[in-house]
DNA sequence: CTGAAAGCGCTTACAG
DNA sequence: CTGAAAGCGCTTACAG
């Protein structure tokens, strides 16, 4: 980083605003010129500043993507949909996560800001609402992925998370199942949470099953969760023939506990997942689950979010990804 | 971002210098002003510009990730691990995908030195030493991560590849195996690839088993491939009862190949992996595998990074982190 | 087709 | 204890 735009200029004996033009390829220049000044920069191995550009054009080409946990096989393959299209618009970007663990969750936004970025992809439910809110006063644009905010400003990229639910208990009651449970997300704007209950419970009453809240838990998504909930539940209420998962995860710990309990997937309690994580369908037993294509997902939040960062001020309708149902070995 | 230290001079009516100096906390100031000009920060909302910041100290407290994979379970727990610690420290983080899909691996690398970050951890075995040595020319400081180089300025992060592989092949001998299959990943510059193989050969020497090279398959390491060389193995040497696979995806999928073959786990066919992703514990059957703390690697990683930052020229000396066997369900 | 000047928002010597 | 000036490496009007 010691060759900057002047000894470029020094050594084609031409001015620095010269070297700018042909580095940025505008303004018309002779063919001579464009030529010295390209010899120059590759002989001095000349690579402009990105630093110093954003520093005067006010724009960074970095975009920040905030996320609960990427060591969440479902987040990395989101995030792994979110830097391939950001790295082919040219931006980069910075990855941080915020979970359980995290305090100061206005402070790590901020810092982001501070940072310079661009424009901020919000992925995690655990930022509160009123922390969203109070950044998004002084910092846009942003894009809330797969989370319920009212915030005017914030662009939403959902998931059709209610059909998905309806589908797959659609789906256990035609198998003849009428003792559904379901482990349910964590309370709160995750947008997953609240729309999954509802695509449940509808889903139940629309087959005239009965809701029984008590075989409903709502615990945080994760595998030891999933497995430690399940055995709670399938020991109080072992008349319960299926169950429901918020996502992957917990199905993934569901079945672990059925097999602590002696109980067989799917003869004994089938289960179905959300989410289709990547493991879901190489795993034994392959896991029923709602799927839908999460690089697609990150994807759509990249280019939305530079739509917005290309047309500030204009206001972007909610999108929703469609779902369907995997049928694997668990149901 | 329009709120500047002139603007915060300007109310608290004093220098810009005297603003700086509060805000980096640095020299004496009388209290009086102290005060006056925080409370001109705190209703002006003022964030001091990391960029500009950078620009002056040629330092943007950020650095480069530069992995495969960030939807690889594995690797997006040592991300974890990598983006924790930097955060405590202060620094942001880029994330950067580099797998067999990535054109122009050079010319990602470049991008992040372009960007202005203050170092960088590599953790791809998927980009050449040829081009790391390119880039390492004019850019430093950088980590390599589990692989090996001979670069000089370059400071490397290792596992204990061997001893790992040596103990799981000790474990399968003393379990009675005498033929042991292996799926090795990748060839090139993956320090796994060449010393998990070495401690593989080495420690069926060591029993008196010879190699029979037929029964070794060098593939990349996904779950896909690790189900279709095991049904091809086994297909072709049914007398095999013991596989060693490079990590747990290619472990995975061979389950899942010797459940397609009607082979039973562990009893026909035991299967040990490597690097103990969260996920494998949980599985049904549960895998037996190398483990070692990958938040710590990450860690580790991220630590060497800081310290090369901080002491330019200074040599540091190869790390190699413990490692242990999980005997688990499927050995 | 090409250049000199100002400025992006900070920090770093240097004075006082 | 506090401030005026120069400069980090670029781009943006404005001239010529």
């Amino acid at each position: 980083m010691s060759v900057t735009m002047r000894d470029v200029a020094q050594k084609a004996e031409v001015s620095i605003k010269t070297v700018s033009r042909v580095v940025n390829n505008q303004g018309e220049i002779s063919e001579a010129t464009r030529q010295k000044v390209t010899a120059a920069i590759n002989e001095l191995g000349y690579r402009p500043s990105r630093i110093a550009r954003a520093m005067v054009t006010q724009r960074s080409h970095t975009i920040g993507f905030v996320i609960p946990d990427i060591s969440n096989p479902f987040f990395s393959e989101v995030a792994r949909g979110i830097q391939d299209t950001a790295q082919k618009h040219g931006y980069n970007v910075f990855l941080c996560n915020i979970d359980e663990d995290a305090t100061e969750h206005l402070q790590i936004l901020y810092s982001l800001a501070d940072q310079g970025v661009d424009g901020l992809i919000v992925f995690s439910s655990l930022v509160s609402e009123k922390d969203l809110h109070h950044f998004a006063a002084t910092f846009r644009p942003i894009v809330a992925v797969n989370r319920l905010t009212t915030h005017p400003d914030i662009s939403q990229i959902l998931v059709d998370n209610y059909r998905g639910v309806h589908l797959a208990t659609e789906h256990l009651l035609a198998r003849g199942h009428t003792a559904i449970g379901m482990l349910s997300g964590w309370a709160g704007v995750a947008a997953g949470q609240i729309r999954r209950l509802a695509g449940f419970k509808d889903a139940l009453t629309a087959g005239n099953i009965p809701i029984r809240d008590e075989w409903i838990i709502q615990v945080s998504p994760t595998m030891a969760n999933g497995r430690q909930s399940t055995r709670q539940l399938l020991t109080a209420y072992p008349e319960i023939t299926a169950l429901f998962c918020y996502n992957d995860l917990l199905a993934l710990g569901a079945i672990r506990a059925c097999r602590d309990l002696g109980r067989r997937v799917p003869e004994d309690c089938a289960i179905v997942g959300f989410d289709d994580i990547q493991l879901a369908a190489m795993l034994t037993p392959a896991l029923t689950s709602i799927s839908y294509d999460k690089h697609e997902l990150g994807k759509l939040a990249v280019t939305r979010l530079l739509e917005m960062i290309d047309n500030p001020g204009q206001v972007f309708a909610p999108l929703a990804m469609d779902v369907s149902l995997k049928i694997r070995e668990t149901t």
